[in-house]
DNA sequence: ACTTAATTACGAATACTTTCGTAGCACTAA
DNA sequence: TTAGTGCTACGAAAGTATTCGTAATTAAGT
């Protein structure tokens, strides 16, 4: 029996998760169109590597025309927080600090962006705070 | 002629890495060993990886001795810029912000880490204060 | 000297990913 | 009906990565 597990995307497959996640349900050939802007390839490499993710379960279609409707199978949210998770155990020794300083560092946000995250900041502070009471240091 | 880049690691040989980088130069023995720790293979199998990493240039190796003791060739620095490019392009569709949150989300940070990081927020809102005078809002 | 154990070098098998050619079907227009 | 176009299905080639077996070499112990 076949495993068919859901839990990874080869490179390939994440360039047309994420064009999916994107555009939402699409066509192989709207699918591909996109791809073409970032490589060379054929039609039918596209077609295959979908229908492989359709296997995988990566992928759902719709099938009632012709032309057949993919869409996504798994949340974004799902490889975002797997790949996240992997940088930091694997990269940053179990460290957000370094990772955020490296993502400011190189991808300089807008200010608004900043502000966001302070607040963000300031909020999980703030209930460390409450939860934590008195649990000044390590 | 062979490329014999040093722009790329696979898999597994950033396992290989991330182990140098931690322990600094060592022998295959060594990283095998290691390796181990997560996943059953041979000893070979390291010793040709690393054999190839040499190759490829990520790798060097002392060979005055019979046991040869091999050091990493490139900075942790350059992957984990690599990394972070790649995740925040690919992934948080250029947002650092979004990056940011996850990485707090999932991985608590400690009240000392999250201080450290409010700082550095603060100096780059600072300066951009400087830097972009009447600039409020985009 | 002989045996044993640890090590390197390397070819080759296996496994996984990506690519594409070809066949067949469905729709449309002439 | 026939030709042309666009689609799916699928096998298989080509490209990469991983794994391991075997031979040769060295060091150490007996």
């Amino acid at each position: 029996m076949k495993s068919l597990k859901t839990n990874k995307a080869t490179e390939s497959e994440m360039e047309i998760l994420r064009v999916l996640w994107e555009r939402g349900p699409s066509t192989v050939r709207e699918v591909h169109e996109l791809l073409l802007k970032n490589k060379a390839s054929g039609y039918t490499t596209t077609l295959k590597l979908m229908q492989i993710m359709l296997e995988k379960g990566l992928l759902t279609r719709n099938t009632t025309n012709r032309t057949h409707v993919y869409a996504c199978a798994v949340k974004q949210v799902f490889f975002q927080k797997q790949l996240v998770g992997k940088i930091i155990d694997g990269m940053f020794k179990g460290s957000p600090a370094q990772l955020i300083m490296h993502a400011l560092g190189n991808h300089r946000a807008s200010r608004d962006e900043l502000i966001e995250i302070k607040k963000y900041l300031d909020n999980i502070v703030r209930q460390d705070d409450v939860k934590g009471k008195a649990n000044p240091k390590k």
